[in-house]
RNA sequence: GUUCCCUUCGUCUAGAGGCCUAGGACACCACCCUUUCACGGUGAAAACACGGGUUCAAAUCCCGUAGGGAACGCCA
């Protein structure tokens, strides 16, 4: 049998870090199994519902990298296009099906009408709660004739469908992929509402039914889930449609161990893309947490992740997101980029800054190699590589790390002195040569320490105690911009 | 409140009764490299939630306790 799973987010917003897991999961399932992965918009709440965040959660999983075979595409104008067997892959142009599909189960004396209104039931729950007992879904409706509620529909009532929970109290045992057997109770879920009044399907619904349409074998979701599971399995046998399987993966935690939210800091896809972290590292970062490969590998492309993959990796725990750990996964993935790919990576991120480098390729291959060690992720590399651009008066920003080290003793002394050999330079750049000359003299001159000479003079070159490697960054940026910072600096601290 | 789930270093995790004096990775700290920051290298420190069983033997099995989480919607 060939393996097909799904991801089916709700376009309430942007694409989180959990929920790009449980994609990917879902993508690796299918990959390592040669099945198929479908995506699937479930936007049937019209409330919540954000036309704008489906074409980012798409554009989201495709920089991801974690295509899929079926389900809604994005033409070149942003509009979706829909590939596989089916007409749409979004719900909320599903609901003829639904609608059709409660009917029968009316029919079958499954589902009935039930013309509580949404206030009253609201009032009868919150009562049961305040009373501390468990609220299950029932409705005086149930018995009512199918003649006496066709009747009250003509005549303009409006009611939602409720599935026919068995009152035999059955025990429901799923086979969790990850979790093993859970047993539920059927009475647990009452008479749950399939269908709204609205018309439009309650997630349960239109979930099982467009899992059974689509052929879904394998089912990997968060572990809020769960107890949807049963529902689900409820309606997949009375409506005789094969169960897929399900597993449920535990949720992801923030910093302070709480469900990670906006609170608990960075979350979106979005924001890790414009940080300037790599896919392939964010998807190793993510494929970490809550699975383990059984060996000590930490390092995996998205190749090795498919050929590694197996669900008996996966955990049960809820798992911290850590992002220091994600940073040295990105630096890894970094390595592993040409300087060309590297470039062409950074380049987006120069130009937000407004920040150009204009050098020929070979210098800036050659800054890169020198310098490209210290990159974390594109966005930091710009603070290195900014140092190399020719414009000092309104980048050259002198940080307060960087005051407290020219008020060292003889800090301005060295920083004078150097402004000084630039002026007697007579080519545009020093070589490695010109520089040693320098440091020597100026060390002799002035008695300083290599600390006391190298702190301060980087100070006057980057604005910053730390950064660069300075022996690349004065053959590499010409006499006038370094004489230009060190005025500067010059200007700001009189000895 | 009810039901379900979870619990190994700060964090991600290995661990399927003896290979455990509990392994790896990130972070932290120290040292080395470097006449500077960083990069790199080496090393140190750091955990089986607690209490009872079962067993010759328990991080591992069972039962409690505590803590954490999820669900209980005409949200997904």
């Amino acid at each position: 049998m060939s393996i097909k799973v799904r991801f089916a987010p709700s376009p309430t917003g942007f694409l989180h870090v959990g929920g790009a897991r449980t994609a990917l999961f879902n993508y690796l399932f299918a990959k390592s199994h040669k099945g198929q992965f479908v995506l699937r918009i479930e936007d049937t709440d019209q409330e919540r519902h954000q036309e704008n965040s489906i074409i980012s959660i798409l554009q989201n999983l495709k920089w991801l990298g974690l295509d899929w075979d079926e389900g809604p595409f994005l033409s070149s104008k942003n509009k979706l296009i829909y590939k596989g067997s089916q007409k749409s892959y979004r719900q909320s142009e599903r609901l003829a099906i639904y609608q059709k599909q409660a009917e029968d189960l009316i029919q079958k004396g499954e589902a009935y009408y039930c013309f509580l209104s949404q206030e009253e039931e609201t009032q009868i729950r919150n009562k049961i709660i305040e009373e501390g007992k468990t609220y299950i879904p029932s409705s005086p409706y149930r018995n009512q004739s199918l003649e006496e509620s066709q009747r009250r529909i003509k005549n303009g009532e409006k009611a939602c469908i409720r599935f026919k929970t068995s009152q035999v109290n059955k025990n429901y045992t799923l086979n969790d992929l990850v979790r093993g057997k859970v047993t539920f109770a059927s009475e647990m879920v009452g008479d749950f509402v399939i269908l709204r009044s609205d018309g439009y399907p309650v997630y349960s619904f239109s979930c099982a039914i467009d899992d059974a349409l689509m052929k879904i074998t394998h089912i990997f979701r968060g572990e809020e889930h769960l107890p949807n599971t049963l529902k689900q399995m409820l309606i997949h046998e009375a409506l005789n449609f094969p169960t897929p399987q399900t597993g449920h993966l535990s949720i992801i935690l923030g910093k302070d161990k709480k469900k990670l939210s906006k609170r608990s800091g960075a979350q979106s896809i979005e924001y890790f893309k414009n940080e300037g972290y790599l896919a392939s590292a964010l998807i190793n970062f993510l494929a970490l947490l809550g699975w383990n490969p059984g060996t000590e590998q930490e390092y995996f492309s998205k190749k090795e992740l498919i050929n590694t993959f197996s669900k008996e990796g996966l955990n049960l725990s809820a798992a911290v997101f850590d992002e220091n750990k994600l940073l040295w996964l990105n630096k890894e993935h970094m390595k592993t980029l040409d300087n060309k790919e590297l470039w062409g990576d950074i380049l987006p991120f120069l130009e937000q800054e407004k920040i150009a480098i204009d050098k020929s390729w070979r210098e800036i291959n050659k800054i890169l190699e020198s310098i490209r060690s210290g990159f974390k992720t594109f966005k930091q590399s710009v603070s290195l590589l900014k140092n190399f651009s020719n414009c000092s008066e309104d980048r050259f920003i002198i940080s307060n790390k960087a005051k407290e080290i020219f008020n060292w003793p003889k800090s301005i002394q060295v920083v004078t002195k150097w402004k000084t050999s630039l002026e007697n330079l007579s080519k545009e750049y020093m070589s490695l040569e010109d520089f040693k000359n320098i440091q020597k003299t100026i060390q002799t001159e002035v008695k300083v320490k290599s600390k006391e000479f190298f702190m301060p003079l980087r100070c006057a070159l980057v604005g910053e105690p730390e950064g660069i490697e300075i022996k690349i960054l004065v053959t590499l940026v010409d006499r006038k911009e370094l004489i230009e910072r060190a005025d500067k600096v010059l200007k700001n601290f009189k000895s």
